[in-house]
RNA sequence: GGCGGCGUAGCCAAGUGGCUAAGGCGACGGUCUGCAAAACCGUUAUUCCCCGGUUCGAAUCCGGGCGCCGCCUCCA
């Protein structure tokens, strides 16, 4: 299979050809731990999750490493005003973190270091760039030396001049020039500190990716990703970084998702315009977000609404259905061995073909929109089948049912949807709508075999109002030759 | 101001030189049904922001407009 990929740091798709044949060493910018993570955070996560299970779908070894910043101007601002320490802070944050991305059906990273656990390889990566000419003390600060590293700007596609424009002096920094930055910051009274050769104080924020990417994943790796705003200065300082200490290139492919907007604008902390994950899986379902974040290529911008929110979730749930119904026609004890129509073959020839389609989609750059076309198509063709099925009955249909059940759950995991079973999500759905409607499961039963009995004796009157006001409490009735069943208002 | 991106149906969105311009949501008509719902079938962009150009051929390449967004400061 022939990978491509954007690579920002050329601007352009690329063949992906990692270092290690059939290995992938990837790392991801995680959260840093002070606020409840937004939507901005699920799309980086499930963006970079669905990279990471598509490049072990097609066999590569993947080690995939995202950090916790856990020490920051953040992190001791929002303690100070909670009056609580730091660490607890970023404690109870990376809690909150799992809980969410947990709820996402987003895997765990192999390694996910923290910046406090790594001081010690940070502090030695900053005395190799002192050594090095490329770094220097100042009053307890320890700044890189920008101007001596001449590639700086490669990825961000800037130069110095242009910078120079831009910078500004901040009375009371230690600087010997605008551009640099700091690696190391000497400790104010009460703040957290660790022993350094410059005395006490705490590390920079670009310095920790350097130091913990390299430590897993060696001086040259395969893959680092974040949102696209860290592309500068953070990641531009990455490199300067890593690339002054060791002479080697740092990232062969710079991987950068773009934002979620809200009204066309960017989702942020600063804007104050933000959702946060729980808000919404307060309303809608996990997968529900994760269609909506994989419904358009992981680099454009993504503007979110309610409205793409269900949106989503009614695409959802037309494909749990679809396999739920698949799965009742399977069940069904027919004897008859009545050959499948010709057109029902090639149908089910087509679901076959759709590991191959999803896969080829996701190769060029991960386009999920476009994964997600093929797996809608297949779906469609499954409802056909299953008419088909529901039509002329033969019990030949219940391999063929399978088969593209299987199907479609082998590539829904790429994408992280359908990990329940269509049982359970349906129940789940419609449990959630019986306790929205205020109706007990008892009285829901009695106005269901009020209305089978006033329908027995042709009262329609009667049992249309009976289905006109479940309908309003959320409650949609389907009449159905095996009787009358309920659910949600999917 | 510098750098980068985007503009495709009612809405969301793939497609970057040539098969009928994917797919989702919605809407409308049909099948089914007592009527509905679900599902299926059909319809919903002779055209891709506008104007020029290149080409046998362009949504796709080039030039010029208009509009929107991002980065340049912490931000996924």
């Amino acid at each position: 299979m022939n990978l491509m990929v954007y690579n920002t740091l050329k601007r352009k798709k690329e063949p992906f050809e990692p270092i290690n044949e059939g290995q992938v060493g990837i790392y991801v910018c995680g959260i840093t731990a002070y606020d409840r993570c937004h939507i901005g955070h699920a799309r980086s996560a499930v963006v970079f999750d669905v990279i990471v299970r598509f490049l072990r779908k097609i066999g590569y070894r993947v080690t995939f490493v995202r950090n916790f910043t856990d020490i920051d101007d953040k992190i001791i601002n929002r303690a100070n005003e909670e009056g609580i320490s730091t660490k607890e802070l970023a404690e109870r944050e990376i809690d909150h973190f799992y809980q969410d991305m947990d709820a996402l059906g987003v895997l765990r990273a192999d390694i996910e270091p923290r910046a406090t656990e790594h001081i010690a390889d940070i502090i030695a990566l900053i005395e190799r760039l002192i050594k090095k000419g490329f770094a220097y003390e100042s009053g307890g600060d320890v700044y890189f030396s920008v101007r001596k590293f001449p590639r700086y700007g490669m990825l961000s596609g800037r130069n110095l001049e242009e910078l120079m424009a831009g910078a500004r002096i901040v009375p009371g920094e230690k600087k010997a020039d605008p551009l640099d930055f700091a690696l190391w910051k000497s400790a104010k009274p009460g703040e957290p500190s660790w022993e350094s050769p410059w005395g006490l104080g705490r590390p920079g924020w670009h310095i920790e990716c350097s130091a913990m990417s390299m430590k897993y994943l060696g001086e040259t790796f395969d893959i680092h990703g974040g949102g696209l705003d860290l592309a500068f200065p953070h990641h531009e300082n990455e490199i300067a970084q890593s690339e002054a200490a060791t002479g080697k290139q740092f990232v062969r492919y710079w991987v950068h998702n773009g934002f979620v907007t809200i009204k066309g604008e960017k989702m942020s902390k600063s804007l104050g315009n933000f959702i946060t994950i729980k808000d919404i899986l307060s309303q809608y379902h996990p997968e529900a977000l994760r269609l909506f974040l994989l419904s358009k290529h992981y680099r454009s911008p993504l503007d979110y609404s309610p409205e793409s929110l269900r949106e989503a979730t009614s695409a959802l749930d037309r494909c749990y259905k679809a396999v739920y119904e698949a799965n009742e026609v399977a069940s069904m004890a027919i004897k008859k061995q009545r050959p499948l129509p010709e057109h029902v073959k090639e149908t089910v020839a087509f679901i076959k073909t759709l590991s191959e389609k999803v896969e080829m989609a996701m190769a060029d750059d991960f386009n999920t929109a476009k994964a997600l076309g093929s797996f809608f198509e297949a779906v469609r063709s499954l409802n056909r089948v299953v008419e088909s099925a529901r039509k002329k009955p033969s019990a030949l249909y219940k391999d063929v049912m399978d088969e593209c059940v299987k199907e479609l759950f082998s590539v829904s995991k790429i994408f992280g949807i359908l990990s329940q079973t269509p049982e359970e999500y349906i129940a789940k759905r419609n449990m959630d709508a019986l306790s929205a409607s205020g109706l007990s499961l008892d009285e829901l039963e009695t106005l269901l075999s009020e209305r089978n009995e006033a329908r027995r004796q042709k009262d329609w009157k009667r049992a249309d109002e009976i289905r006109d006001s479940l309908s309003k409490k959320g409650i949609i009735l389907k009449d159905t030759p095996s009787g009358t069943k309920w659910s949600a208002d999917l």
